[in-house]
DNA sequence: CTATTCTATCGAACAACGTTCGATCAACGA
DNA sequence: TCGTTGATCGAACGTTGTTCGATAGAATAG
């Protein structure tokens, strides 16, 4: 059942309608409420199914070196969300119908167990690292815009576009995005998302070690 | 215009719809698409209007410190997102029709350029910072259940009910949630926000200093 | 064996939504 | 006076999520 609506975004978010879920189950519309109460639990339930995989994915990794640990278990989780942009609006909405999603942040927070600090900065610590995973695929793999849909043009175009358009901008108004454009232009969200989470765990680091 | 929307956000998301909006600004649904091409158009310039505002909130803050600067620029998007969920999904999401929103990121880079950084180190850092704000503020501020919307129940008690249902888990499979379930109960959600903030920004001025 | 409940399915119908479109009207310059 | 332009309006269309009663087999009870 949820096979299916994992096959189903693989064309698309908008494309998930309950009319063309029940054509592909070869169903009714109506027999799907049999199972879900409504579109949102729906997703909720499809979210925590690809959440499963992940969960998958994570079980053999293991680091003496617990921050070693999180950041590769928040980079397969990173991978997982950018591919899939609804993903990130569905994650943790419901932890009563989301076992796997309950089962991966306590997965998260398993490595800092053995690190010197209290449960509140425990606490504090995983909200942080999965706020900004999902935060920062939410931000990257938005929902892009028509003209990319339509294929009239590439994703790789529409980012020139802008970078020629920040391009334009004044220097003495805009200093900072005139200093940074070019990194802008020729920037890898991969290695942005790790740039930034690592700043983050740098500094979980220095709070550990200085308990 | 656009000060309409701001006011019928205040009463929730999805209660902007074009025929609510036609009829508290006294006109017809069809005189709102010579503004605005659709309904995303619509929200994103509802988003950069918002933005205005904490641009204007955001000019005076200035610290000899840069990161404390970033630190008090980022706290104040911060509140303001918080309180407005539909806001992280139009943040950033098309430049073209959002000046304010284009300003606001420079702004946030400017006490940037005081550090020893590289462009593209800055540029990571600016990328993180927004990231995790826009992130958290989703996350926390997520669609509200049906039961604190329909007012059977506040928030409070959703929030003491999803607590009672982690401390119900098993403690040998969910050994993360279990030690930090209390924490989970007594949070703040301005707390958890400022601790994960403080983590990235520490991250940072290891690397500032370390250049 | 029969009657009754339960599980599961189905699609017509409803209300609400975003969007399109042609009609309309005032203002203005030629 | 006429045609063009800026601006407004609401009826209409297609799609969506959701509700509902009808239906039929399986299981269970008397």
């Amino acid at each position: 059942m949820t096979e299916a609506v994992a096959l189903l975004d693989e064309a698309g978010e908008p494309a998930l309608t309950f009319r063309a879920l029940a054509d592909r189950l070869g169903g009714g519309v109506g027999s799907i409420y049999w199972y879900v109460a409504s579109k949102d639990e729906l997703l909720d339930r499809a979210a925590d199914h690809v959440m499963g995989d992940v969960l998958r994915a994570v079980d053999p990794i293991h680091d003496d070196d617990p921050i070693a640990e999180v950041r590769a278990i928040a980079t397969t989780v990173f991978d997982t969300v950018e591919r899939r942009p609804w993903l990130a609006a569905y994650f943790m909405t419901d932890t009563e119908v989301q076992p796997n999603t309950l089962q991966l942040y306590d997965r998260i927070g398993r490595p800092m167990l053995r690190l010197k600090l209290t449960a509140r900065q425990r606490f504090h610590a995983v909200s942080a690292v999965t706020g900004f995973v999902i935060g920062t695929a939410a931000d990257l793999s938005q929902r892009p815009p028509p003209e990319v849909v339509d294929g009239s043009a590439t994703r790789d175009q529409y980012l020139d576009r802008i970078a020629d358009d920040w391009r334009a901008l004044d220097a003495e108004a805009f200093p900072f995005i005139h200093q940074v454009v070019e990194e802008f232009a020729t920037h890898d969200d991969n290695e942005q998302f790790r740039a930034g989470l690592d700043l983050l765990l740098a500094g979980l680091r220095l709070q550990a070690g200085s308990s």
